[in-house]
DNA sequence: ATGGTTGGACGCCAA
């Protein structure tokens, strides 16, 4: 089976883009992140003569999750619980955000997650990033220590580079989100609840990003970072044979500005 | 070249 994630900045503008993509790589299950639709305007009209089931949450043109699948696509779940509530607003209640949708195709349940992007050091939205990130921890530990033999595969945007090979250069970043030490922390809790890396060992870095820039020429210079992944269950990354990022994505005209990251897995 | 991308709610926010 074949697994990808992608980041693809609005479903709409890139759902050619997207079936491209599946058809070129024989996808079988693609989480997508950043539809900025609602569900009544996913364009599933081009995926199901593709053969796809989808599954999409969206309220607004903020975030937005997905998951296509041509292996099924069951138990679909929206948010996880004790998912953190968000408002930009004053005088407006906060409420839960499209960032996570769940759902198991072809025996692997999959987690299609946006994590907030914290904005700067001294934003709310930075300590909002956190508490989702623990609020993750804490179910997904959860899914794990009742089932211990599931596979089970936590996968998206991320919005955070764990290591300083995952930027071009840390010099830029020192007062940054994405890398301070509160974030790196809090996604190793999420692999030391038991959900590992597949990707990195088959993609080593440097140099090797998953997003860059719109701005600043961020491609063409190579100036990336890695920041989505795919976390695999001990059952799940036991089963991964094969991963690569599809770097090529982000060339041309029209390319979202995150590369999608594809996963293969034994039968 | 007094800017620098892109997307969506078309005026600015978010990334």
């Amino acid at each position: 089976m074949r697994l990808a994630t992608w980041n693809v900045n609005s479903i709409r503008t890139r759902a050619d883009r997207v079936a491209a993509f599946l058809e070129r790589h024989g996808v079988d299950v693609l989480a997508l992140q950043e539809t900025k639709c609602r569900d009544d305007q996913f364009p599933e009209m081009v995926f199901a003569p593709l053969g796809y089931e989808v599954a999409h949450v969206g309220h607004s043109q903020w975030n937005g999750v997905a998951i296509l699948s041509r292996v099924g696509l069951d138990d679909v779940t929206t948010g996880f619980p004790g998912m953190p509530s968000w408002s930009s607003k004053e005088g407006v209640d906060p409420a839960p955000e499209a960032r996570a949708l769940g759902a198991t195709c072809g025996g692997v349940r999959v987690w299609s997650l946006y994590v907030p992007n914290g904005r700067t050091l001294a934003d709310p939205h930075l300590q909002y990033k956190l508490e989702w990130l623990e609020a993750l921890r804490v179910a997904a530990g959860g899914w794990l220590a009742a089932e211990p033999e599931a596979p089970i595969a936590l996968v998206g945007d991320w919005n955070i580079a764990p290591q300083d090979d995952d930027v071009w250069d840390m010099s830029v970043f020192t007062h940054s989100t994405h890398v301070s030490p509160a974030e790196r922390a809090a996604f190793q809790g999420v692999v030391d609840a038991g959900f590992a890396d597949v990707v990195r060992p088959l993609a080593p870095g440097p140099g090797v990003y998953t997003y860059w820039d719109y701005t600043q020429l961020r491609f063409p210079r190579r100036e990336g970072m890695r920041i989505d992944f795919v976390l695999g269950s001990p059952a799940f990354a036991g089963r991964v044979d094969g991963a690569f990022i599809d770097r090529e994505e982000r060339k041309g005209k029209g390319a979202s500005d995150h590369a999608p990251v594809v996963v293969d897995l034994t039968p």
